[in-house]
DNA sequence: GTCTATACCACGATAGAC
DNA sequence: GTCTATCGTGGTATAGAC
């Protein structure tokens, strides 16, 4: 898998791009051949070579053209914050809004990909392929840093092991909600109506997280009240 | 794919079964071949046919043995401490570990498949597969209907709605943490050194998942010491 | 430079002979 | 329970038309 940049230039690979992203989600990337994917774009089983190189770099492509932008965004989002605070470090609950914003407002933008691509995302997080898993670490590593170096500011006190731990809670309630949407109905007989919402979606998430986030750390279990 | 409970009788079977548990983490179902599979179990290409009908059906046959003792442990789990209480509503915190106990320590218990398990369960919540999911999420019902019966007897002031989502909150937040065990490194350069010890973890995600479960609800954002 | 038709070769699951 | 043939399908490569 090559790490390039593919900007699509042609109404060919917007058209590719877009079948891609709809059927893997359907499909899964394994599950998903070529043939199928070029007869749904419209175009010629071998334009998907022609324009990418292979099925791999089609895929790397396909999240490159959303998430690049979302990552952007929300180290945008984060600066721009910091940068009105005047240099007081930002709550908590302003970082964890900058990091889940982007996405979460992605579901209802259907001219991006929308729920489509969102919940594609969701659930490559834990892909099996290795490579894959790379493929989107990478690509979210320099939003990662971003926002770990805010929450270091914002919870000085609390120790760097703890931090990434909850981050990593963090991230998984996130990815779940993402790719779960309309998915799995596992908590038996239950459908939230409001589950399209991305912004009452994302005032529920945030107040969970943020409650997470400051939970009592071991060993202080008493102080329940205290965080 | 058929709803056929299969119990393990022949030693092929169960090497199949082990076999299949660790390719199908390793490389996805679809991505993992019959010939592969078979020749890691030492079995011929067409035992499998044999002794479980299709490949589906062995998909189906992982997950029941693994998943039927733990859905019951947990059931076992929140029957004995309601016992013990004596009528008295348990605590969100105790229903949490019952819940998620059986499933954390499942990683240590190489025996039973282990951390191995553990990932491709927590990964296929979100398998593009409708069937798949269908699957789960019939051999997870009984446990979720008795659980979702415990929170709201703990909780009887927390809106029906709100419940539901936070358990599924809570749920994606186990889900991602078991599948993500020593994968994705997505929080840039950090891997937090106890991630393998089942009960430092179960500390850690118990603590987050009471503190998000009891977070302050919508419209009372104010009250934040309230809850 | 962009697209198409088609060929290639490897590999998958399965079925039937043994 | 095993071996092997078969047939469908996978991704990719190429040659040539526009």
């Amino acid at each position: 898998m090559t790490l390039r940049a593919v900007k699509p230039r042609h109404e060919t690979q917007v058209r590719i791009l877009d079948a891609a992203e709809e059927l893997f989600m359907q499909h899964g990337f394994e599950g998903t051949p070529m043939r199928l994917l070029t007869a749904r774009a419209g175009v010629n089983l071998a334009a998907v070579n022609y324009h990418f190189g292979s099925k791999d770099a089609l895929i790397e492509a396909v999240f490159r053209r959303r998430l690049d932008p979302m990552n952007t965004a929300r180290i945008a989002a984060i600066d721009r914050m910091e940068k009105e605070a005047g240099g007081q470090p930002l709550s908590p609950e302003q970082i964890i809004r900058a990091f889940i914003g982007p996405g979460l407002r992605m579901i209802e933008d259907s001219r991006n990909g929308g729920r489509n691509f969102i919940r594609l995302l969701g659930r490559t997080y834990t892909d099996p392929s290795r490579e894959i898993r790379a493929l989107i670490g990478g690509l979210y590593a320099p939003a990662m840093e971003r926002f770990k170096a805010a929450f270091e500011r914002a919870l000085p006190q609390m120790p760097r092991d703890e931090l990434v731990w909850r981050m990593h809670f963090m991230f998984g309630t996130l990815a779940y909600t993402l790719a779960a949407t309309d998915t799995v109905q596992l908590i038996a007989g239950c459908k939230p109506e409001d589950r399209y919402d991305a912004r009452l979606l994302e005032a529920r998430l945030a107040s969970f997280l943020v409650a997470g986030l400051l939970a009592p750390q071991l060993g202080a279990k008493d102080a329940k009240k205290a965080a």
